[in-house]
DNA sequence: TTGTAGGCGTTATCAA
DNA sequence: TTGATAACGCCTACAA
């Protein structure tokens, strides 16, 4: 593999002027770049990212960390930020949280090892305080999904709570009155917010908020039959059914048909994250479009402007649109 | 942070010792070794791995290049691979090849730029001298899911043929004699593959071929409704559909209930990978069950041993199993 | 606008 | 078993 040194024999100039040509950054005239990248064609040279890399002290490559690689949701994520990032010719490590805290920060620890330049981070276990911390150190960390004050210009989050109102109000708008509504786990702040909206559109709408329409599940497919089998089983005083998300909303639509009801005929279903398995589902699942993939290019933009000097417009906050399909009847 | 010099200085020690006892491979006295060990954890000693891989010409990370971040079935397949060699120490670096040969080419580019030790591929359109010529070069590559003669010894790959069998004796040994099949795309070699199994295994129940009962989509889940409808106004002549992959069974199951088909009571669905979703749809999809994770881990285990001298057990051929769920009734 | 030279943090070759 | 020291390929003041 040509060097730089070498092109700067076939062109007659000297290293530092090779570099110029490369970085685009210093002045050099017409004539003597034309003669580098001459010889830059002529030796097939490619710059050694990793002395570029040693002698900057800038790695060009961000790490992300996900709870999971082989979900669709975060597949969705890591897509955006994959397709954003390679186009600024920046490399992306991804590394697995698995959801737990311990296997979380390890994975900061590795990507932090492999001196990414910057840190997005998507993840459930880790405290707070713990990124709060990190991120005062010298490698700049981005959140998706998750609001933190004081990092808040590194950001990028959705409007959770208006999600679950938009999907409540769609329920009310079609003529339903008693609605259930299936939640996510306590210690996942975005479940609690959905809940919140689904409150919020009731209150609005004049219907009295009932505790026995709700049931709580840990956002699996397995909770969502199991908590659709205790809710049924306690009363069939509902017409509509608000799921925290769409695989749970998949376990109920399941377990709804095993007790011989019709979905939408016997009881509308709505989920929440539009994940690529919703439009698999029969009826289709009409859910709440959370916008994984737009928020992961988001957060790829900032990077890029922050770390890489680049200048892209930029958003941190996103708002979730409702996706009609077939799951739920006008009454 | 703290320079292996540093921790020389500290140690009382030359770099080199410091090196060595970095590296496991020269052998250092236990006492300096205890020394060193000190220096570093005091020091909080970390070794920059980018000027390592510049002094060692080993960048200590590995290419993966897939079809799509965002896919149930890749997701598997990245995910092992990642599980496998972040365990082992070594960096991934995944790129998107969105299934066009000139992506894909710019991709593998991009990955041999960042200076990778080896490629893990898998991908459909470049074509098989590209690959071939390819590894000609210095860097390694490794197939998922391809056979190659030339390049067998780093092909990880499921016996395609075996599975559309053992789909379609399914259906045989359950009771069904006319079994249609909806085969992936021509240029795909599974998809042909596949179909021949199904071929052997009516051959073998002495059933007779019939064209009319072979229909062509592309493996999305929309080629699956629409060649589920053209197949069904040809003929009703038919008990079960054998399907090339899940999408396409997804498709057709939807198809065929719009057109008030009850599955399985009418007709029985089988279809193919064992994709996440599969579980998710109604019935629940009897399929073959692709190794997809396994064989990334497979290949994974194959760099480590041929590239970073590792000793891993290697196998490089899969049987796929059917994975028995609702959509086949026995008649 | 161009060139010189020192440095980035390791590894690896030779001697000792 | 240890220590000097020259690479590794590039960037970047500083000088010219």
């Amino acid at each position: 593999m040509a060097t730089i040194y070498e092109v700067s024999k076939a062109a007659g100039v000297s290293l530092a002027t090779v570099s110029r040509v490369i970085n685009k950054n210093a002045a050099v005239s017409p004539k003597t770049r034309e003669k580098v990248e001459q010889a830059m064609v002529e030796l097939g040279y490619r710059p050694n990212t990793i002395a570029q890399s040693l002698a900057s002290s800038k790695s060009n490559s961000v790490g992300v960390l996900v709870s999971e690689l082989d979900s669709p949701f975060f597949g969705e994520m890591m897509s955006g930020i994959e397709t954003e990032l390679r186009s600024a010719g920046k490399q992306v490590i991804f590394a697995a949280g698995h959801n737990t805290e311990k296997v979380e920060k390890e994975s900061i620890e590795f990507l932090l090892s492999r001196f990414c330049d910057a840190l997005i981070i998507h993840i459930e276990q880790t405290p707070n305080d713990y990124l709060v911390e990190l991120s005062k150190g010298k490698v700049p960390v981005y959140l998706i999904n998750r609001y933190l004050e004081p990092l808040k210009q590194r950001c990028v989050y959705m409007n959770n709570e208006l999600g679950g109102y938009r999907a409540t109000k769609f329920a009310i708008d079609k003529g339903h009155k008693n609605i259930a509504y299936l939640c996510g786990p306590e210690y996942k702040d975005d479940a609690m917010e959905r809940l919140k909206g689904y409150q919020r559109a009731l209150e609005e709408a004049g219907i009295d908020y009932d505790e026995s329409l709700i049931v709580k599940g840990d956002y699996s497919e397995r909770s969502g039959s199991e908590q659709f089998s205790i809710l049924y089983q306690r009363t069939q005083n509902f017409s509509a059914l608000v799921c925290g998300n769409d695989e749970m909303a998949s376990g109920a639509m399941k377990e709804a048909r095993d007790l011989g009801l019709d979905i939408p005929r016997a009881i509308s279903i709505i989920g929440f994250d539009n994940t690529s398995f919703a439009k698999y589902l029969y009826p289709q699942l009409t859910t709440i479009d959370n916008p994984v993939g737009e928020m992961g290019k988001m957060a790829a933009k900032l990077v890029l402007n922050e770390v890489y000097e680049q200048k892209h417009l930029v958003q941190h906050y996103f708002e979730p649109e409702l996706v009609e399909r077939s799951s739920v009847l006008t009454v």
